[in-house]
DNA sequence: TACGTGGCGCTTTTT
DNA sequence: GCGCCACGTA
């Protein structure tokens, strides 16, 4: 019988307090230290939300709450980590029992734990978006749709309407009517396809991201069980960027606050930008109303910007009907100098004219990685980042190739999820198929092979054994076996080396040949490979690990293998990328209609207004500087050059606050 | 059945 | 100026 011992923590330090009046201002001071209960703060850009947050959670602790009993919900993991680091620093505590970040990752861990009461084991496979819509794919194809008699949607778009309809707790009915009408007709095939596709995930032991967030939220309410453990395990619940959550996160949370109700959330409807995603800025417009004692707190001080661009932020998002009005008031001095607007010739003038004002910038002392570039496009950049290179000044691309998502990462992490889920019919299919003669057929071929090796002889202990005696062709034959082995040799006997061990392993026995053969940038990505080992190593679980290489995100890079930490350099980011940012000097570029705002979005005035605040975003992000450009001309492959007008949302500032910059050429 | 080649169309944002 | 798809060949 084991022994249970418990550890106490600490109490906390005498003498080390936090004088909360002193560092927070009146309206920080009130969300901070309010009673129990539910409580809104609607928070201006640049208002100190994180302050706020993270002074809460220290707050909590300091008046004697377990971290254990406090769940942060965030938008990326960074930000809780950074949240949790600061909260460190502010007290002596150990708060590593807190459980923070992003909703996917949270369901992630709560899936991981008590799934098994959905019938899943707890190493499934997560499918990020590509996966998904490689499954879809196979789905269809088993249904006996026959894409070429009718046209029946692609992967991808099913990928898209299945999603949305869990994001939004909407069937797929209402919303093919409101947003695909021309599938209409096929509704009872594209069910069909739903259902068979719902029933593989569970047959391969896997889940997508919308499933991290509707299987956490069933568990939760069809296991009184499981939600009673969480209810008791989460006393306080505290939510960033609340106006980005969707129909289903917003149920999870009051899901799990039903009892205590001690729930906190934070946002800015003004910065709501993610609707797409199935986002409803009109949670946190109708938060008052599901938990009508609801306190309130507004926090409208900026301390971000100088007037000037505050000024401009504020005439930017006022043209929005939908919107809780509220003015940000500046705290800093003027700088007298009002923000830019800028017209260029063209694409390349800009990109000329960014980067000659990056370096007389740099001269003036202003650090590189203080500046950020902003778009609403990824592909808005790739001129820049020529002229960037030409004059040598170096910069950093959140990019819009995920480092995880790149080909030779799947491709290895393939061989690593078939290990740890030997049920993982995507992963399993995409490694056989590096092998040369064998391709869509043949892989399914092996796999209904392997699957009836799994109902026969049940959990692996020796993967060759099962595998070498397997129908391949002639040409496959030598590196089937070689596969094999490579198998066995990651997991001996079924059980999984660590991930960085089993990275080496594949790459030298089979992928580097691989990636020799089909890549012309080898080096490239064999360095890549080299990264993700190093990576790895900080796992020793493979779970651990492939949870992580789905669900880090761009922003979250940082903890990524990818980066060149120590060099200085300049940040080009897509504005959703740069939410939650700042920056002594911005630049925001193409600003002509049809780019920002995109050309899609110009019908539906809905969409023009998350366009606008998509716009504020960028405007807020800028803390000293800021600079409006825009081309007057586009060269455009297919239809010619095209003139463009400037943006609309330029004309929705009234002229005197901002500068006429006119560009010659010398 | 696997894989290379040529034509066509078209560009958002991401866990 | 690029990626996806369809087609044809080995």
């Amino acid at each position: 019988m084991a022994r249970q011992y418990i550890l106490q923590r600490a109490p906390a330090a005498a003498g080390i307090h936090i004088d909360y009046a002193a560092e927070l201002n009146e309206q920080q001071l009130a969300a901070v230290t309010a009673s129990p209960g539910p409580l809104l703060v609607i928070a201006g850009a640049g208002s100190g939300k994180t302050r706020t947050l993270t002074y809460r959670v220290a707050y909590l602790l300091e008046n004697g709450v377990d971290p254990r009993n406090i769940l942060l919900l965030t938008f990326t993991n960074k930000a809780s980590r950074q949240m949790l680091d600061r909260v460190a620093n502010l007290l002596p505590v150990d708060a590593s029992g807190l459980w923070g970040g992003t909703f996917h990752s949270i369901g992630n861990r709560m899936l991981r734990r008590h799934g098994t009461v959905l019938g899943y084991s707890s190493s499934f496979t997560i499918l990020d978006r590509e996966d998904q819509k490689d499954l879809i794919d196979t789905v269809v194809s088993g249904a006996g749709i026959n894409p070429k008699e009718i046209r029946f949607p692609k992967g991808d778009v099913l990928a898209d309407i299945f999603s949305f309809t869990v994001n939004t707790e909407r069937t797929i009915e209402e919303l093919l009517a409101e947003k695909f009408p021309y599938f209409l007709p096929l509704i009872e095939q594209i069910k069909d396809v739903h259902a068979r596709y719902e029933r593989k995930k569970k047959a391969t032991n896997s889940m997508d991201f919308d499933d991290l967030l509707e299987k956490t939220l069933r568990m939760l309410k069809e296991h009184g069980e499981v939600a009673a453990f969480y209810r008791r395990q989460f006393q306080f619940i505290l939510v960033d960027e609340y106006q980005d959550t969707n129909k289903i996160q917003a149920d999870f949370i009051d899901t799990l606050a039903a009892e205590h109700r001690n729930v906190m959330v934070v946002g800015d409807d003004a910065q709501s930008i993610y609707s797409w995603r199935g986002a409803n800025f009109k949670n946190i417009l109708a938060f008052p109303e599901r938990y009508p004692d609801a306190q309130i707190f507004k926090i409208e001080l900026n301390y971000r910007s100088v007037p000037e661009i505050l000024a401009v932020a504020n005439a930017a998002i006022a043209p929005n009907v939908q919107q809780f009005r509220k003015q940000l008031s500046a705290t800093r001095d003027t700088k007298e100098l009002k923000p830019a607007i800028v017209a260029l010739r063209d694409g390349g003038e800009q990109a000329q004219f960014v980067a000659q004002r990056i370096l007389e910038l740099r001269d003036e002392g202003i650090e590189l990685d203080e500046i950020a570039i902003l778009y609403r496009a990824h592909y808005h950049a790739v001129e820049l980042q020529l002229e960037l290179s030409r004059r040598g000044i170096p910069y950093q691309i959140t990019s819009g190739v995920r480092f995880f998502e790149q080909a030779h990462i799947k491709d290895v992490a393939a061989f690593i999820r078939f290990v740890a889920n030997s049920r993982d019919e995507v992963a399993f299919k995409r490694m056989v198929k590096l092998l040369p003669g064998i391709g869509n057929k043949s892989a399914d071929t092996l796999w209904r092979a392997w699957e009836a090796s799994l109902h026969a002889n049940g959990e692996v202990t020796n993967w060759s054994e099962r595998l070498v005696p397997m129908p391949v062709g002639a040409r496959s034959k030598k590196s089937w076996e070689q596969l094999a082995y490579t198998l066995d040799e990651i997991a001996p006997r079924g059980a999984a080396n660590p991930p960085s061990e089993m990275i080496i392993s594949i790459v030298a026995a089979i992928y580097d040949d691989y990636a020799k053969a089909n890549f012309s940038n080898y080096d490239l990505r064999r360095e890549d490979l080299n990264q993700l080992a190093a990576f790895a190593r900080q796992f020793k679980d493979a779970h651990e690990f492939l949870s992580q290489l789905a669900l880090i995100s761009n922003v979250d890079a940082e903890a990524a293998p990818n980066q060149n930490a120590e060099t200085e350099a300049v940040n080009l980011s897509s504005v959703h990328q740069a939410k939650g940012l700042e920056y002594h000097t911005v630049f925001v570029i193409w600003l002509t209609d049809g780019m920002f705002p995109s050309a899609r979005s110009l019908e539906a005035p809905e969409a023009i207004e998350e366009e606008r605040r998509l716009f504020y975003v960028a405007i807020t992000r800028a803390r000293d500087e800021l600079y409006l450009t825009y081309p007057q001309m586009r060269f455009n492959a297919g239809y010619g050059d095209m003139f463009q007008r400037p943006s609309r949302f330029l004309k929705e500032i009234p002229t005197q606050l901002l500068e006429d910059w006119q560009v010659g050429r010398g």
